[in-house]
DNA sequence: CAATTTAACCGTATATAATCGGGTATAAAT
DNA sequence: ATTTATACCCGATTATATACGGTTAAATTG
């Protein structure tokens, strides 16, 4: 008992349902229960019951980045001075200020924190560098630019399994 | 004359309901029109041209990934052995065919393409790193696993400029 | 500067979809 | 075998999306 609300295991309509949602988040609820084979009210309660178990959190419109003024990416590893929780904490709450940083990752092996960063271009990269380095605890940064993307997230690859329901948590 | 359709400047009506909809994909379009204070009708037209224009691209659930299986993520660079243009094609088209490469981004500096990954758990990460190994052309990888995720973009930033209309292409 | 054109908007009417309630069948539990 | 619970369908009601006609204001033009 550790979610607020009880989820019980998915079955494939709750699969299909979600994988159709993370595609076309805003088709028609009647369009999506012919998708799933079934009438509009169980499919409405099923997406009802996704949403309040917290498999869906939310849904957004996909924007055209390049078309709204931030058509280049970069990556940057971010080595912090030492390594004390407080240092991690200023570091983190500073990071998250800046609206450029679309994310910001820790990790394990070699560096600590990967950052990716949504920009108008090239020039716009000198600025947010120089904030990037006068975060609190910044050592030592690597940046390296998006030449190219080849694959983008178009939603997690679901699948159902009958055997070993859907790992949890 | 570069786009399919003609896009006029965007004002900071429309840039309100692009910031909108990134954060509630399926709001009302009357919750949307008062929003942006308009009624219904112009605010629906407004949506509609943002689609046809390429502003929107599409819209889609967030989901979980954590509750589906999801829970792990990785960054994997890769090294290819040549960099001559036909084994990069050979490695693109093996990698997005691989469903947990949820991204792969072409880099300058230092090694050739950043690999995100979603995977259920670490055991998973072996069976993955094998696949990438294999693929065509690469010479060698290093793996960064997130510990944590610090910050997860909800969408661009997006802000509106009255004087150099919002930076084009 | 007045007349015309254009663009964006609003309000209303109609079509479509979401939502709610009632009833049924199936499967599990007693 | 009976009860209970679950998931479903159908139809009625409410809400929303959409299409249409008219109005205003701004820009353009004579």
């Amino acid at each position: 008992m550790n979610q607020s609300v009880k989820a019980k295991a998915l079955d494939r309509i709750d699969i299909s349902i979600l994988d159709t949602l993370q595609k076309e988040g805003r088709i028609a609820n009647v369009d999506l229960a012919k998708k799933v084979n079934l009438s509009a009210s169980p499919c409405i309660d099923r997406v009802k019951r996704l949403e309040k178990e917290g498999f869906i959190e939310g849904y957004g419109a996909r924007l055209n980045s390049g078309k709204l003024g931030y058509g280049t990416a970069a990556f940057i590893q971010v080595t912090l001075d030492r390594t004390t929780s407080d240092v991690f904490d200023k570091f983190r709450e500073a990071v998250v200020m800046i609206p450029q940083v679309a994310e910001c990752h820790m990790v394990a092996g070699g560096f600590d924190y990967l950052l990716k960063l949504r920009l108008p271009n090239m020039e716009a990269y000198r600025g947010i560098l120089a904030q990037i380095v006068d975060l609190p605890g910044v050592a030592q940064t690597h940046t390296y630019v998006v030449i190219e993307q080849v694959k983008n997230d178009r939603g997690l690859p679901l699948k159902y399994h009958a055997d070993a329901s859907t790992p949890p948590n």
